[in-house]
DNA sequence: GTTATTTGCTTTAGGCCTAAAGCAAATAAG
DNA sequence: CTTATTTGCTTTAGGCCTAAAGCAAATAAC
């Protein structure tokens, strides 16, 4: 295989191997589960190349962080570490760590739960609220600029089945 | 904001936040496209989560892992590693160290290229067929268990509409 | 033919992520 | 009240991932 050919090798071709043996009469509708995760995992994996690189370039953060400030600017009561592990899907530790660093940072602040002394309750400081407003400006942005050749009816559908595929995930 | 709350919270509230302020009064419109990326993260997040640790658990092995093999199992003439990271928008550091955790499982086995003295071709060994062909019956096994409550004729849909996006993020 | 640039890959430093172990507070069982 | 279990979180070990630096082969410029 040359070069060429290399380059123009896709999802489509990843999905083949994994799908295979292909004998099967009905592959089609067999591998229509397999072709729709190959294709929503590469979407995602674009989408967040260009995002991740535009933060480290413009804002010198990350993705992972401007979630954590995203999660909590539309909790303005403050959330605890695990209220904030299960609404963005990773685990405890993983929010322990990235919380420190927004901490360092002085974007967010914690106190002790009043009801639970295990707890913590973090909220957005002042300087938080300020840094995310520009993030979340730009982010906006950026993902409407990848998405720009997207026909607008056709978002609308997308939408709708992403959150039909959602809800029948659970 | 008590547990109950915290755990009902879910992409929405986190769409809502960085789609601030909302004070457009088109804002339906012109959040559609952050509304589609965030609800395509959560769905391919996931479904991840629920590969890896079947990997884990099951074969001792990770995602990362069997996308490697099976764009090799796709490509029976090898790939180099140039091609490797690009077909799977991986970095080229990235494949070196996974392809080199494959070769030492004895998994796939590279070649010097004939025609360029930098480069290697990978290919599958025959253990490696092996491994990934179960592999591959169980990933199969999983993603449609995941999917399983997904009507098929909105399946089609929405690999049609994913294929569509993908062609215009490029 | 010699030098300069480009190309393919590896290495390194550092961030994200998980599972599992560990710790302390809260709660349940007796 | 005392002990056992559960719950919330942190720490640790280890895998994935990137950007950037580094190296050697290939190619271009001269």
């Amino acid at each position: 295989m040359d070069i060429e050919a290399a380059r123009a090798m896709s999802d489509a071709d990843y999905e083949t191997a994994i799908a295979m043996p292909r004998t099967d009469p009905a592959a089609d509708a067999s591998t229509l589960d397999l072709k729709i995760w190959v294709r929503l995992l590469g979407c995602a994996k674009l989408i967040e190349k260009t995002l991740r690189r535009n933060f480290e370039v413009h804002f010198a953060t990350t993705l992972p962080r401007f979630d954590i400030l995203a999660t909590l600017a539309r909790n303005v009561d403050g959330l605890r570490m695990g209220e904030l592990s299960r609404a963005l899907l990773v685990s405890n530790g993983n929010v322990t760590s990235i919380v420190r660093q927004l901490q360092e940072q002085g974007l967010v602040h914690s106190a002790k739960a009043p009801d639970d002394a295990r707890s913590a309750v973090v909220r957005l400081t002042p300087a938080g609220e300020e840094v995310f407003s520009e993030l979340a400006q730009a982010h906006r942005h950026w993902v409407r600029e990848a998405m720009k050749d997207f026909p607008e009816d056709q978002q609308r559908q997308l939408l709708e089945l992403l959150v039909q595929l959602r809800s029948s995930l659970s």
